[in-house]
DNA sequence: GCCAACGTTGGC
DNA sequence: GCCAACGTTGGC
């Protein structure tokens, strides 16, 4: 089973979003990152657990966890004109994005926010705590997702 | 709201 | 294929 993390603005889509939604279950549309994309559509396995974390907001970090439900599929926003995500250069017979479908899990019992992470040296390898990383989803180790849930 | 850091685009 | 310009991300 594979650890991740995945970032979201919870004013566009937060975990109580995710948590009201049907079968508290959402797609995950929108990533238009080429290594998120990659990782999505190559690794990401039903079952995967995934850290829920929201970013541009006034504590940023890690606030739930969801598990993959479904495997990477096209993003079919990226054909529709009249959505932001829209991607003219997606074509519907060779979809250029894709989405998973995640579930919620759990609301972490706090935030444990970006600041918290960022001294603790078991989380050097994450991309979120390197200086000027914008990449929305990434791997999270074994050790590391243990040792951040070790800190809730 | 500011702005540094980054990824993408497109002219050459 | 280089790289300047641009748009976006996301912490603060």
């Amino acid at each position: 089973m594979n650890y991740w993390l995945m970032k979201s603005e919870p004013d566009a889509f937060s975990i109580d979003n995710l948590q009201k939604s049907s079968n508290q279950t959402a797609h995950w549309d929108g990533v238009r990152n080429y290594q998120a994309r990659n990782m999505m559509r190559d690794e990401m396995k039903v079952g995967d657990q995934v850290f829920f974390y929201h970013s541009n907001c006034a504590l940023p970090g890690i606030v739930g966890i969801m598990e993959i439900t479904k495997e990477a599929y096209p993003d079919y926003l990226a054909f529709d004109v009249n959505d932001p995500h829209y991607d003219p250069k997606s074509d519907p017979d060779s979809p250029r994005w894709v989405m998973v479908d995640v579930k919620f899990i759990r609301h972490l019992i706090r935030t444990i926010s970006l600041q918290e992470l960022k001294p603790h040296p078991e989380v050097q390898g994450l991309p979120l705590v390197q200086r000027g990383n914008r990449l929305s989803i990434m791997p999270v180790s074994k050790e590391q997702w243990d040792f951040i849930l070790s800190l809730e």
